[in-house]
DNA sequence: CTGCCGATGAACATCGTTGTCATCTAGTGC
DNA sequence: GCACTAGATGACAACGATGTTCATCGGCAG
């Protein structure tokens, strides 16, 4: 798993330092996103001596690589771990949870409304929020 | 016009104000998204002294009350007069530009998802970035 | 017209985030 | 192994966006 974690970051162009590594283990145990703060704080607790820039710098260059997703709410943004295709999220708004979707159907909508408006796409982004059956 | 801009106001629960009428109006005239700071140095140029602090409470009442969109781009949110429906948003990301759409497709994806996977739900977005046909 | 209460705005406080810089270390070449 | 160097770290300062305060102003109901 170190190994993996290491050809992640190598692929990311970054070098496999401990501080990195921690990161990306405490990511990898959690389906909800987390903000640069907590996840500093939640480390700090666990006894791994990390600072608060590292972490900073950690989350901001994987998300750069796509390694992570970014959730922008109440004026900070959280992290979370993410497949490498592109997809969608699901996101319970009581329990942080995330689920990633695949959607042909809002795929094809992208296409037809930027072809029909003579927009070429760069991008796009379609998330649902709810309350999760366990939740509610 | 003004009566509108009153009629509007007072239907957020909010008073007409010069600086609310200012700002609503500066609104109007654009179809991009425009940020606290920037509404407020225009305005301010344009001779028209209004508060930061009174700009930034007004675009949020707004805001709140459902008359704006609220984009965040680079930490931090610009906001854009919107029609009182829901909707989606094809933004060129050269101009500034946004439209806006309406997707049944999207809408029915939203409801199919969530309700396989039990889920209530609150709200959802779908967003098209790209390039439209004037810039590209 | 008058009074009340919401609205204003300047100054200040806060909070998330990024820049600085001296120090450290991963990973390469020997 | 070993030394070297570019990249990484972290304590701290700085920054920009937003919240708060409070004295003052003015919309608008009566």
């Amino acid at each position: 798993m170190a190994v993996q974690a290491d050809h992640a970051l190598r692929d990311a162009g970054l070098r496999a330092t401990r501080q990195r590594r921690t990161v990306l283990a405490a990511l990898r145990d959690r389906s909800d996103a987390v903000t640069a703060q907590d996840l500093h704080g939640e480390l700090r607790a666990a006894g791994e001596p990390v600072g608060l820039t590292t972490v900073y710098r950690t989350l901001t260059a994987l998300a750069d690589a796509d390694f992570l997703d970014v959730f922008v709410r109440e004026g900070e943004q959280a992290f979370r771990l993410c497949g490498d295709q592109h997809h969608h999220h699901l996101v319970c708004e009581v329990c942080g949870k995330v689920e990633e979707l695949e959607a042909d159907q809002v795929e094809q909508w992208v296409r037809e409304v930027a072809g029909r408006r003579g927009y070429q796409v760069t991008g796009h982004r379609a998330d649902i929020f709810g309350v999760c059956g366990e939740c509610s």
